[in-house]
DNA sequence: GGACTCTCTGTTTTT
DNA sequence: CAGAGAGTCC
């Protein structure tokens, strides 16, 4: 039997609830992902003999595969009763199994690169009556258009009426493009995110049976992080369920919708509440924050408009405390800020800094408050997903071999081209190699090859021995082990030679260990035997190419990409009107869907906390004139006269406990 | 080539 | 708003 007596009142509630809808509305910190790996553990215990497996849906792999192994250690035994899956995963497992009603094949490709999407819809541009769009318009700038038209489930029937009421100026052709991009996906039996989501809905409308055969397989169905469910899952979501039991179990904070941009809105979760009739349970009670903390995050939300009117407080569980926890710097100038939170992280012992983020609005605050600290000898690092190698070295073997694999590819010519330019400073026009392959009939990897070796002396002979031995056996008989052993020996060679800046060299130690760290686990995993080409390059796509952090650094992050984290200390910088506010929602007025995503982003940077709070704010920024953020009024830890004033400013605390 | 003005466009992230 | 890029002039 479970044990539920560490639990609260309202989390037991949750915990014990079995059939029919309920839409759980908890804050941060409240202990959801524990309500919800036991409520699953519950229901598996206590039907040993039945078959009905649960469906878990996630927004992130992470988040996925950690819940999996939370439920797999409370029942072991019911290992295989558990389905934890993101969307995007839930999709591509159905479409492999039941794709072929819709005319895709079980082996389809995941297309994970934008590049890939642009080579895609060039193509599909192509197919259109005259193969042009309007002035200034790319495939790379198309792009975002249709992935919006995807995920706002935007038939091609219906695209002309949407782009125009877009005001796009031809909406006609960019109809027609769409059109043949998602006819080129089936075709080609390939699928982008957004595709993957869009035709297993389409799947789903149009094979009952399968629906079904889903209904009866899950018996219960529960979504977690709802707020951030697009509309093209929603509607997959609404499929998921059957009717005659309705056994969906959401949880959802609506103060914490910051993807609007990407599709998640706060109307959606009313919509869900309303479409299912559901029973509400809300969980306001905080376990991570400290009181004082609390008191402001909840001061600051109130002042947006539209929250429901039964909204609850959150209600803080720990222990007030009586050192200062919430403080409020203010400061002369952008440097001096940074320059305070150094000296204030460097009072902290080493091994406790990783206990310690820096947040901030946007990745160019951060990245000038990492080379502050660095300066002050303090380690520091920008915790941002790399999905790209950034060094020339392996940006050129990677284009080389997408190169090998999709041989008429012009944008992995031109990253090629221009890795190559940085390696041997030799500059390859990549429109007289395109051209050259269309006249010799050849692809453009050899067309490549002999460009540079018409070079001659000018290539360094490590590049010349590659483009020779090694080359013509990956592009004759795709053999990429040996190329990509032989490239490195050509690496290592103009890193003898041409010992280049620190960064530079940096930057390909950490690419070159993420590179050989997913050899390891890939042929470890599948053998090198049964890898081919094409196999190897999917799953690199999918491979993060973020190497891991120093030891005991302190991590500076985005704020978006801190949800879901906790830190003893969080330092809020850049609290300045147009930065967070964001100068968009400034734009847009105080009560603007914009505002209040921004009031959200600022609520969740704040409930980040487990100790100490420390907000802080410039007058002038980069030469320029600021106001302090709005949000410092409104959570109360600025006067309103401070707000408005212009004068000087003393460098001061606020603190509270 | 360098200094200047202008116009345009863009933030945040997961899959 | 603020930075990038284009265009202009000397």
């Amino acid at each position: 039997m479970m044990d539920l007596s560490t639990l609260n009142d309202n989390q037991r509630e949750a915990v014990n609830w079995r059939d029919g809808p309920i839409l759980i509305l908890a804050g941060p910190g409240s202990g959801t992902t524990q309500v919800l790996t036991y409520r699953i553990a519950s229901i598996l215990e206590e039907t040993p003999d039945k078959y009905f497996k649960i469906l878990g849906l996630t927004a992130t792999n992470r988040a996925a595969a950690e819940m999996h192994e939370r439920i797999a250690s409370l029942v072991p035994y019911a290992r295989n009763r558990i389905r934890i899956k993101t969307f995007h995963s839930f999709s591509e497992a159905q479409l492999r199994q039941h794709g072929s009603h819709i005319g895709l094949r079980p082996n389809f490709t995941v297309l994970v690169q934008d590049a890939d999407r642009w080579t895609l819809l060039d193509e599909a541009i192509g197919r259109t009556r005259n193969g042009m769009l309007g002035y200034g318009m790319t495939a790379e700038r198309l792009l975002p258009v249709v992935s919006r038209l995807i995920e706002n489930n935007v038939g091609v029937k219906e695209a002309f009426k949407a782009l125009r009421n877009d005001s796009f100026d031809d909406a006609e052709t960019l109809a027609s493009v769409y059109g043949n991009y998602r006819a080129l996906m089936i075709e080609k039996n390939v699928l982008d995110f957004p595709g993957l989501i869009a035709e297993a809905l389409s799947l789903l409308e149009k094979k009952p049976p399968v629906r079904e055969l889903i209904q009866v397989i899950y018996g219960y169905i529960c979504v977690d992080e709802f707020q951030y469910t697009n509309l093209l899952q929603y509607k997959i979501l609404r499929h998921l369920v059957d009717p005659a039991t309705e056994n969906l179990f959401v949880v959802a904070d609506d103060d914490q919708i910051i993807y609007q941009w990407n599709g998640a809105n706060p109307e959606r979760l009313w919509k869900l509440r309303e479409d299912f009739n559901m029973r509400v349970l809300r969980l306001p009670e905080n376990y991570r924050c400290p009181p004082a903390v609390i008191e402001r995050a909840n001061c600051l939300i109130k002042y947006n408009s539209g929250r429901p009117a039964e909204k609850t407080e959150l209600i803080a569980q720990k222990e007030p405390s009586d050192e200062s926890v919430v403080r409020v710097k203010m400061f002369d100038d952008f440097e001096q800020e940074i320059a305070w939170v150094a000296e204030d992280i460097g009072g902290c012992p080493a091994h406790e800094r990783a206990r310690c983020v820096i947040l901030a609005r946007t990745k160019n605050f951060l990245m000038q408050t990492v080379s502050a600290l660095e300066q002050s000898g303090i380690s520091a690092y920008l915790a941002v997903r790399k999905d790209e190698f950034e060094s020339a070295p392996l940006q050129w073997l990677h284009s080389v071999l997408r190169l090998a694999n999709a041989r008429s590819s012009p944008e992995y010519l031109r990253i090629a081209c221009r890795a190559f330019f940085s390696l041997e400073g030799i500059n390859l026009d990549m429109r007289d190699i395109m051209s050259h392959a269309a006249a010799g009939d050849d692809d453009y990897l050899r067309s490549f090859a002999r460009a540079v070796l018409a070079r001659g002396e000018e290539v360094s002979s490590g590049a010349r021995n590659l483009i020779e031995e090694s080359l013509p056996r990956l592009s004759d008989h795709l053999d990429f082990w040996s190329f990509e052993e032989n490239a490195f020996a050509w690496f290592e060679d103009l890193q003898k030679k041409d010992p280049v800046a620190d960064g530079v060299i940096d930057e390909y130690g950490e690419d070159k260990e993420v590179w050989h760290n997913f050899l390891e686990e890939i042929t470890s995993c599948y053998g090198k035997e049964g890898i081919t080409l094409h196999f190897f390059l999917q799953e690199l796509d999918m491979w993060l190419k973020t190497p891991d952090p120093p030891e005991d650094a302190v991590p500076c992050l985005p704020i978006h990409s801190s949800r879901g984290m906790e830190f003893d200390h969080v330092y809020l910088i850049g609290m300045v009107e147009d930065q967070l506010p964001s100068w968009e929602a400034v734009k847009k007025g105080d009560d603007s869907r914009e505002m209040r995503e921004e009031r959200r982003n600022c609520f969740v940077a704040m409930t980040r906390v487990q100790k100490t709070l420390n907000l802080s704010c410039s007058s002038r920024i980069h030469g320029r004139e600021k106001k302090f953020s709005r949000f410092l009024y409104e959570m109360g830890v600025l006067e309103p006269e401070r707000f408005s004033s212009k004068n000087e400013i003393e460098p001061r605390t606020l603190a509270i406990t």
